[in-house]
DNA sequence: CTGAAAGCGCTTACAG
DNA sequence: CTGAAAGCGCTTACAG
């Protein structure tokens, strides 16, 4: 038994005979032998390409570069492999532009895929074309479930809509709630949809009827036409307090300068620049984040543990559902 | 010019002679040279020892076990470098089991250590030991300033307690409050004083004069005579909320079940399972927890960034300061 | 189907 | 002070 055979059928390359394979078989049990993956990725020069594919980020400081930025920092610190990212983005309302970058992934034909399944339909087909080349994929953010996906990394939204729920009531001695959701297509954005069912079931189970609760959607915020709207609803149907199911509460920030309203208080999503300003100012009382630096660096890691270390991986991930307040701000925005 | 001498400028381990490790050093610049990690440490079949001195946890379910979880997941992900861990541990309320168990990491002579710094005296003759011998250690828990440690990992106990009292002022009407310390040597636990400072700071400067508030110590909990006093006390001082500083707020969900007692919000510290399961039942409206797994996985990698990766590790590193409820608990629980 | 050899990018004695 | 050689634990052609 030679070096080379043990190899081979260490890896599964065949061209042994069953006798010889079973005995090595058998002595690699008795030894417990574990891998040095030092020196097999040294020796075996191949490196893996991943490809991403998530929403283009509006600036420099939307919420979609944060996942990003934990992708970078877990490829560079896998620098020694030698893997290579490949960064799509699609344009976040336009289901066609998602297609079209996903037909240039399966193309590039990549050794393993993170993407936020934005639209059912597409994301679908997408998958089915991964999981024909034998390609693993990661969702990040939003899941479709038993699509096949080696991993799903984001929260888990019905809960999290039932946190802000409870925050908001333990804020509020009187008056009504206005939901918000910023979106257009909500039909794909489920998770906003599960944040909303959450929260009118936290009041629910709860029992809590001092509160009644008004769901608007916004889609167009490109002027302000929206705020008269929402100001006059606030008086009429006496708003105290207001759940942004994403990460555009600053909009409601804005309109609450612009009017000068008070004693509203206002829940929302994830720590972008303006948001957080609005909590400091204590115009916003809490934001739910869901640390998605985190989120993109633990999908590559999912990939880089599967596909080059040929480990297994687990397939559910929520991330925690951070409660951010003034006071406890600053010990979240980092991300090392 | 040959690999070996290439090898002896860029370790610095001298025998050059300065006019080749000048044009050595150029060409290197200039090729923008990086080791490859994986080929040196395959060669260099050394192999760090690191050694970790944490409180004796008095049971599988208390605090300090968790640290060493994250210090064991990182030590084993780091088995391809052969990295050994010595982990020693004191009796929480004895400072000379603290200074008998560092005199035995001495004479181990490893290449890093991790301590939680419990009493200041002990600690820094322990750590003049530790420079003395060209030893790098990070603090984890409390921190002793300008110590010359590698790093610092805990969270940062005053702002802690300003997030403690904004929670229990959100959450009460009207009534007064409790800060508990369950605690002997208060003196050394200055994180718990933190704690406590920071909880009386944000009441004066948020200008809430509505509740006045009570600070108590318990040494001894052997028996269950200090429930008599504080149970009197609550009734006495009117009191509607209580802060226990650290991780003992089991004990007193134990006395609220005791006596039936009820309308109190009560929050205190740390994901120990008898706190969860108050929290769970309604009893604990709050704990605040501080990713004490990760604090020993990050602590492990410091000392391995440094160590063995010679990189430069930053020095501050202040985890989060989760506030956890009842609807968000189960995403904080697990530890990957 | 099997074995011997070269090489991955470094480190570590050792001869000169 | 410098260079040539062996070896870390694996992978990858290639000869038989």
């Amino acid at each position: 038994m030679s070096i080379g055979t043990v190899d081979r059928v260490l890896h599964n390359r065949g061209e042994v005979a069953e006798s010889t394979k079973k005995k090595i078989l058998k002595i690699i049990e008795e030894l417990d032998y574990q891998p040095n993956f030092l020196a097999s990725t040294l020796a075996s020069k191949k490196s893996a390409v991943f490809a991403t594919l998530f929403p283009e980020p509006p600036s420099a400081e939307g919420y979609w570069n944060k996942p990003f930025i934990g992708v970078k920092k877990r490829i560079s610190e896998l620098k020694p492999y030698g893997i290579q990212i490949e960064h799509f983005t699609f344009n976040q309302p336009d289901s066609k532009s998602f297609a079209a970058e996903a037909k240039k992934i399966v193309e590039l034909q990549p050794d393993g895929v993170v993407l936020a399944p934005f639209f059912k339909k597409e994301s679908v087909h997408f998958i089915e074309q991964l999981k024909e080349n034998n390609i693993p994929f990661v969702f990040i953010d939003s899941e479709i479930k038993n699509a096949g996906h080696l991993s799903y990394i984001g929260q888990n939204s019905y809960q999290s809509g039932f946190v802000s729920a409870k925050l908001l009531d333990l804020s509020l001695r009187t008056g009504n709630i206005m939901v918000i959701h910023f979106a257009k297509e909500m039909d794909n954005q489920n998770h906003l949809v599960q944040r909303e069912i959450g929260f009118y079931d936290w009041f629910q189970v709860s029992n809590k009827e001092k509160h009644e609760i008004f769901t608007t959607e916004i889609a167009d915020t490109d002027t302000d036409l929206w705020m008269e709207k929402i100001k006059k609803e606030i008086t009429e149907k006496n708003i105290r307090g207001i759940f942004v199911t994403n990460s555009k509460v600053f909009y409601v920030g804005r309109m609450v300068e612009k009017y000068g309203l008070s004693d509203l208080k206002i829940i929302g999503h994830d720590l972008l620049k303006e948001n957080t300003d609005f909590l400091k100012k204590g115009i916003v009382q809490f934001l739910i984040c869901q640390r998605p630096e985190e989120q993109g660096y633990n999908a590559i890691n999912k990939l880089f543990r599967n596909v080059v270390q040929k480990r297994k991986v687990s397939e559910e991930n929520y991330t925690s559902i951070d409660i951010v307040i003034k006071e406890n701000i600053d010990y979240y925005k980092e991300f090392k």
